[in-house]
DNA sequence: TTAAGTGTATTATATCACTTAATACACTAA
DNA sequence: TTAGTGTATTAAGTGATATAATACACTTAA
């Protein structure tokens, strides 16, 4: 498993993907689903860094664009903290959701598969959609 | 635009994504769709590498890797073919499909998205889903 | 037989993204 | 003053990607 919880967020990182994207998905993700509150302080950059046996550059990484996203406050000699716009939260949220649809589409676009094709494999995939 | 036209595919390289999956990708794609006739020759590696102005060792990453698929044969001497076996072809196709869809409710799910708001998400992009 | 065109393999080099390491600085709170 | 924040810098290493230059085995057709 190698499994690391940190702050009440749960952390597999593997290889499959740059480090600092597993953190920012991580993070946002979190936010995005409400299990991290409003205003509520993330762990320190350093504190993270030695939970997950990463540099604390990488940390660095995933952090500061939580922050050019809005999705994070920093301040500087107290640390990082969730925005308290939940207004933003929800925008991102939907802005990231509308992203992977399009990619989704495209994909299943350039293998020739029509819109109702697509929603019949949905279906018998993911229960009703 | 930059938009070359090899063996009736067409490519549009960029450095987003690594050239020989790009490559990769377009063929598939042309098989998947049966733009290109099962059976049917496509460009020589040194054919294509010319025409997209990119290495011969990158086409020929691009087509071993069609091969391992069992998407193409190859004969040495001869050039590199479209398989025959439609079935197979069928069955990659939606396997890579599969995938696709897999991959993004996992995505959409991170997000905290519900089936059915998925589904109301692609009611208002794609048509009807 | 020869020549041209196939796939294939090898070796070397270069570049870039990612990651780590070590260190230092500015700021805040206790 | 001290410990804990975010932040910046410089250096180094690794791996994936891509190019370059050659060479070899095979097939087809002249």
């Amino acid at each position: 498993m190698n499994e690391v919880i940190v702050g009440g967020m749960r952390f597999a990182l593997d290889l499959s993907q740059p480090l600092y994207e597993q953190v920012l998905d991580q993070v946002r993700s979190s936010i995005a689903k409400g299990e991290i509150a409003l205003g509520e302080k993330i762990p320190s950059v350093r504190e993270m860094a030695q939970a997950l046996k990463i540099n604390p550059n990488t940390v660095m990484r995933a952090y500061q664009e939580l922050e050019r996203d809005g999705l994070t406050e920093t301040r500087r000699g107290q640390g990082t903290f969730i925005t308290t716009d939940a207004e933003k939260v929800r925008l991102i949220r939907y802005r990231l959701a509308e992203e992977a649809v399009d990619e989704f589409l495209a994909k299943l676009g350039s293998l020739g598969f029509t819109p109702s094709e697509v929603a019949a494999i949905l279906r018998s995939k993911g229960g009703e959609a």
